[in-house]
DNA sequence: AAAAAAC
């Protein structure tokens, strides 16, 4: 009986020897010449495995508990060999033509509106020195190249495909603390790729392993889920893991609401490997029977601060605790968050298993790639000081397009009035905000991402973990009052390791974050003007909830105060502080390719 | 106080 993927594939060689016309080939073996006959008996878990052969969740640290107990009910495979729905490819009738079908992610990429200025190379030296803290039993030690972790030859493709010519701090630390098997929980913001550092193990996980074929039709038995805050996110990581996928037979399917749920269905009707999905949805498909938890192996859950904040809570533990999700310790599972409070520890406690804790720190704020401006703007003054703004960097875009900008605003209703009084003064601008319909949203998104529409005036809706390439410049035009929503914020400019700009217009209203923002901005080497010092010494009510001690980190690990203490002595063993890339030797210049490389930050 | 999220 095959026992893993890589038994499959010599199992199906053989089988392509002696019946060339009908052997099962493994999907990732497929690109190869002698293996693109088509399957006669397409099989998710190996060549033909009988029944019995399904047993479980099958991974060899599992055995014992009822998870991996042997289930002889398996009948129609992820491989569409048998029963209707369910399968892969009841539709496209076999792997290879499935595969050929499978749209190129990437062909967009070339497609870019915006011409690189002229020695715009990625800026890694700006992420040399970004701390990575890490700590637990047996921490994995970090790679420093792709080539170190053989994810594959169908994702390294991809990994080239994608450009990717290093690691970048959490990839390099939870690569490989993943690939091991751990649960993790991660500080670590958007920016710092890590969408790719819980793809990578999960889609190779997927590829390596053997899975039970999924017990019922018309059901979807996702071995991997991946939640996160909003839709327009999940749209992200899904589009993100699609590529990483690619045509390795892993299939990505995203669930999130506002969308018609018709064709999420006939998605997930046709099978899934990966689920990315916000919760709201998720539920829904969940009660509605349309997707079941039971054959998880690996949770991901993204910007989780953010989604305890959003109130989630009790719809991520009902998902995670009260479904049919496997517990912890059979299941992994990757927690990441910017911020590790109380409600985070609590939710690591509840769903990870002997975790390894991993801190990198701040990306946007520590670096100088963004530079950060604070004028002082009064309430009413705004709209005109923004008009000046606008005028003034008209004429630094290229080719007839102007420099993207992200207009930050606190409410819905400033949104769309900000919109309004733009387009009526000839300003190119459109809006997103949660009353917007997801028609309406997306759409803005890919006009704004286009250059059609260069201004994009939002809600926080927009404010974390969205990718926009190209953001020349953030305003906040309001100020938000959490010191955290400024830093995700104007992490919307600044990435790939590009410059940025940020503008915050603030007044007396603001008075509450003056003292935050000025040494947030003193701590990213910033010039803080002289009337933002005034008001932070005059409000020095500091120690307030975003006061973070000095430290860099979004979080440490809790487990090492003395107050969380069981008892045992030194299990959480070593603590690991690296700073930085270590010996400068290390990574070659030559390693970053020439102009135009990016690399794999998000 | 506002933002986000299922129908």
């Amino acid at each position: 009986m095959p026992t893993s993927w890589a038994d499959s594939i010599s199992a199906a060689e053989n089988l392509a020897a002696a019946r060339p016309k009908s052997s099962y080939v493994p999907p990732h073996l497929r690109n190869r010449p002698a293996s693109t006959d088509p399957p006669a008996q397409a099989s998710y878990a190996g060549p033909a495995a009988s029944s019995q052969d399904q047993s479980g969740y099958g991974g060899p640290n599992i055995g014992g508990s009822r998870w991996s107990g042997p289930r002889n009910d398996f009948r129609s495979g992820y491989g569409g060999g048998g029963g209707r729905g369910g399968g892969w490819n009841n539709r496209t009738g076999g792997w290879d033509r499935g595969r050929e079908r499978e749209a190129n992610p990437f062909a967009n990429d070339d497609a870019e509106p915006f011409v690189e200025p002229e020695n715009s190379g990625i800026n890694f030296d700006a992420y040399e020195d970004i701390p990575v803290e890490t700590s637990g039993d047996n921490v994995p030690p970090p790679v420093n190249t792709f080539v170190e972790i053989d994810l594959g030859e169908a994702v390294n493709q991809n990994i080239r495909r994608c450009k990717y010519v290093k690691p970048t701090p959490v990839q390099r630390h939870a690569i490989p603390i993943a690939l091991a098997g751990r649960d993790l929980m991660a500080c670590a913001q958007t920016g710092s790729g890590k969408t790719a550092a819980f793809c990578f193990p999960i889609i190779s996980g997927i590829m390596r392993g053997q899975f039970p074929r999924p017990p019922r039709p018309r059901v979807a038995f996702p071995l991997a889920l991946i939640l996160s805050p909003t839709r327009e996110l999940s749209c992200q990581i899904h589009d993100e893991a699609k590529k990483f996928a690619y045509q390795t037979g892993v299939r990505v399917v995203v669930a999130y609401g506002g969308a018609p749920i018709n064709q999420q269905l006939r998605e997930l009707e046709r099978g899934v490997h990966i689920l990315v999905a916000t919760p709201g949805r998720l539920v829904d498909l969940l009660e509605r029977a349309r997707v079941s938890l039971q054959m998880i192996r690996y949770l991901a859950l993204d910007e989780a601060d953010r989604m305890l904040d959003m109130g989630f809570e009790p719809q991520i533990r009902k998902i995670v605790q009260q479904m049919d999700m496997p517990p912890p310790g059979v299941r992994q599972t990757m927690l990441f968050s910017a911020t590790f409070p109380k409600e985070i520890q609590g939710l690591a406690l509840d769903f990870l298993s002997n975790y390894i804790f991993l801190a990198v720190g701040r990306v946007g704020s520590s670096t100088d790639l963004i530079v950060q401006r604070v004028e002082y703007v009064q309430e009413n003054d705004k709209r005109s000081h923004l008009m000046d703004l606008l005028h003034a960097q008209r004429e630094n875009g290229a080719h007839g397009k102007q420099a993207l900008t992200l207009v930050f605003v606190e409410t819905k209703k400033g949104a769309d009035s900000l919109e309004h009084w733009l387009c009526m003064n000839g300003f190119p601008a459109t809006a997103i905000h949660g009353d917007r319909t997801q028609q309406e949203r997306e759409h803005a998104l890919r006009s704004f991402k286009s250059g059609n529409t260069p201004i994009l005036v939002a809600t926080d809706v927009a404010a974390r973990g969205l990718d926009i390439p190209h953001v020349a410049h953030v305003v906040n035009f309001d100020i938000p009052n959490d010191i955290d929503d400024y830093v995700h914020r104007i992490g919307r400019t600044g990435r790939a390791g590009k410059t940025g700009l940020a503008t915050a217009f603030f007044n007396e209203n603001n008075s509450s974050v003056a003292r935050a923002l000025a040494d947030l901005m003193q701590e990213a080497n910033q010039e803080v003007p002289a009337w933002l010092s005034r008001y932070a010494a005059r409000s020095s009510h500091g120690g307030g909830k975003n006061r973070r001690g000095g430290n860099r980190f979004g979080g440490r690990d809790f487990r090492k105060d003395s107050s969380f203490n069981r008892g045992v002595t030194d299990y959480y063993g070593g603590s690991n502080m690296s700073s930085g890339y270590g010996a400068p030797g290390g990574y070659g210049a030559a390693a970053y390719g020439g102009a135009g490389v990016t690399s794999a930050w998000d």
